[in-house]
DNA sequence: ATGCATTAGCGAACAGTGTGCGCAATCCCC
DNA sequence: GGGGATTGCGCACACTGTTCGCTAATGCAT
């Protein structure tokens, strides 16, 4: 019971190490906890889960990653490098806006993490995916002809950030009940009526059951995408 | 499985008991945590500092509020409350929708936590003041002349969402480093410029250095929301 | 091949966190 | 006064992010 505190170094218990895998690396702890995160959400991430799942202890990861945050930052990067925005100069940038924005809202409903942390970090996040999309939005709405294209980049990007944020914590919730997404509306019903009790306008709104909910959701983001896209085209100069 | 069918259960349904006498109730644990939220942020919020504050301990809260998570859905709604909604029918609509996008915002940047909060809950918080606020927007947009206004309020509650989450981010960061919003910008350019490096569009929009950056800030909203108005108008019968 | 300097990995530990449980005290009503 | 219901709270549990030394392995220069 002496050896309590060491353990004696023994031949036999020596490991060999590292034949396993390429071991511990930057680019494999950031592909391994967006796999975590999209699997499990945002407050399950732990560096004690991820280093786990990487076979390493928690501590480990501090030796590639100065701290969660920054590993967060780093994950942030590496999936906004899915967004695909079509280049500039094409006949039609209304269309190449709404791919941009189809491509923004698959990958965020695709790592539904995304959009919050994205909202939430503001502009302090300057990872080179993130600069390199910036940069084609800011060609894309150059080419288009707007002479200041910032404040309508923003436009679009808070709009689409919020939608998506609010659709991707919906589908979260939904995901977590284990049911359909019609079967979680039906449950949710009976609260949300009873808390609209009174409000005219609104128990109007919950009276037309949604009956394709998922179309619908497609449908409330190109409306508003659409809203913004006629308010920009009213600053274009010229046209016809 | 077993609540398959069973209603979710919303803390609004469950009855709140009178006699406030007490140092500790519902209502001044609420009003404690959100001047705890808006003084250090939102995960500064701890439910053992916010009982410290009340002269109470930790686990007391719990015989008040059932988890922290119903704690923040109170706060949201509180605050709420405080947002002014015109009443509809006036003869500018949109003077209308303005004064209550700005007061939205105000109540955002006042609370700094309320945005992002809002943002993730999505549709689940159904407190009483949220959903008075949804009635008089409802109201607003339907008298406005929207046959089916919840996608046109959703389109500028998402967009009002996105903008003002990632504004109250920026601005808790520069009351985080305790300088003024210019000192901050200027200590933050040198890694933005360095990041944008070779994005030509990026690097001309840093070209041009903000003199005014809370005007800005003002200026960039009243844009995106006038942008959305115009889009908005172009949906609505007749007008002459 | 050998010695050395650097570093990757990790166990223990610290200061927190949300919250369930059971016990004590207090209150209200009969 | 008796008794049941309610309130406050200490303890404990299972976590969290992160720091600190220590060991073992690796790369490099000789």
């Amino acid at each position: 019971m002496a050896e309590k505190s060491t353990p004696i170094p023994s031949v036999w218990a020596r490991q060999q190490r590292a034949a396993d895998q390429p071991s511990l690396s930057r680019s494999a702890i950031v592909r391994e906890a967006i796999v975590l995160l999209d699997a499990d959400g945002i407050e399950a991430l732990s560096m004690r889960k991820l280093g786990a799942r990487l076979n390493a202890g928690a501590t480990s990861l501090y030796r590639h990653v100065a701290t969660k945050d920054e590993l967060m930052e780093l994950a942030v990067d590496q999936v906004v490098a899915e967004i695909v925005v079509p280049p500039a100069g094409g006949p039609d940038w209304r269309a190449a806006v709404t791919a941009a924005a189809a491509s923004f809202r698959a990958t965020a409903l695709r790592h539904p993490w995304l959009a919050s942390v994205l909202g939430q970090a503001g502009l302090a996040y300057l990872g080179p995916n993130l600069m390199a999309f910036s940069e084609r939005l800011a060609a894309l709405f150059t080419a288009a002809g707007f002479d200041q294209p910032s404040a309508a980049i923003d436009t679009v990007l808070c709009y689409v950030i919020g939608m998506t944020t609010t659709e991707a914590a919906w589908l979260t919730a939904v995901a977590r009940s284990g049911e359909t997404e019609a079967a979680f509306i039906a449950r949710l019903m009976p609260a949300a009526r009873q808390a609209a009790a009174g409000h005219d306008h609104l128990v109007d709104a919950y009276a037309e059951g949604a009956p394709d909910p998922a179309g619908s959701r497609d449908g409330k983001f190109a409306y508003g995408l659409e809203v913004i896209l006629d308010g920009l085209a009213l600053r274009l100069p010229d046209r016809s």
